[in-house]
DNA sequence: GTCCTAGTGCGAGAAAATTAGCACAGTGCT
DNA sequence: AGCACTGTGCTAATTTTCTCGCACTAGGAC
């Protein structure tokens, strides 16, 4: 999200947001999920931009438009990890797990810290097998 | 970092994650972390907006200004940790940690896996605790 | 058909962000 | 002292972003 991250404006990203949180949606969801929302038009307007400059897409459900990014979520993904990672954890994704475990509101359950201890197990072996 | 991510500007953001990656930093040592970088008057303008609205403080070093970020280092990770989850990873901070380990870029090295497996050995552990 | 509602296209104006320039202060060197 | 250098304070202009309003189209109800 941070190749984007550069090149956007503050509400451009807001409305970024919404895409990605949702996937897609039309004018009125975008708005609905914005602070302060800007009047129709002016989302219009700013969607309209974001499809310029190559970020979004619209497809047509009946009379309305529907938004979605134009970028894959995966990617998007990465990239945030990255620039979170280069800006505010020295560099180190151990110090995001580290702080994902270490606070209440984004600790994960019982069931995830299961899945997540097998996660590194595998990740573990894959580094041993490929470092023969 | 999202509190903040929602009020700032692309080049104050730009200029706030410098501060963040290097804790504190000169006008000059600013000016050559950004991409494309205006002019030195330019960087000092933003740098004073920054410090009226709260989001960076300076100090003297000698004859000259020494920019540092107003938050806590910490409590910046959190709120971009949760902004992150909530946008791109569905809410979810196992995704994100499965992400970190997926992308070759991100992954921890061998020395950090153990460490996070201890880790989630003791975050399981303590919610055992915790729930009982 | 006519009216109403819910959409879009487009263009212009206000507001904010970004940039740069000029004048002044302190420090060190000769 | 006088000069060069590096830094700041402040102001003004430009550019970008953000906003909204008006005109037009399509579909459904009457």
């Amino acid at each position: 999200m941070d190749a984007l991250g550069h090149q956007l404006s503050r509400r451009e990203r807001q409305i970024m947001d919404v895409l990605f949180q949702r996937g897609s949606a039309t004018v009125a969801e975008v708005r609905e999920q914005l602070a302060e929302p800007p009047s129709y038009s002016s989302v219009r307007a700013l969607l309209r931009i974001l499809e310029d400059k190559g970020f979004a897409q619209h497809s047509e459900d009946g009379p309305r438009y529907v938004y979605s990014p134009t970028i894959e979520k995966d990617s998007a993904q990465r990239s945030a990890l990255r620039h979170l990672r280069d800006t505010l954890f020295n560099g180190s994704s151990e110090q995001i797990m580290a702080a994902l475990l270490d606070d209440a509101d984004t600790k994960a359950s019982h069931g995830e810290l299961d899945r997540l201890a097998h996660l590194i197990d595998r990740a573990r072996d894959a580094e041993d097998g490929g470092s023969r």
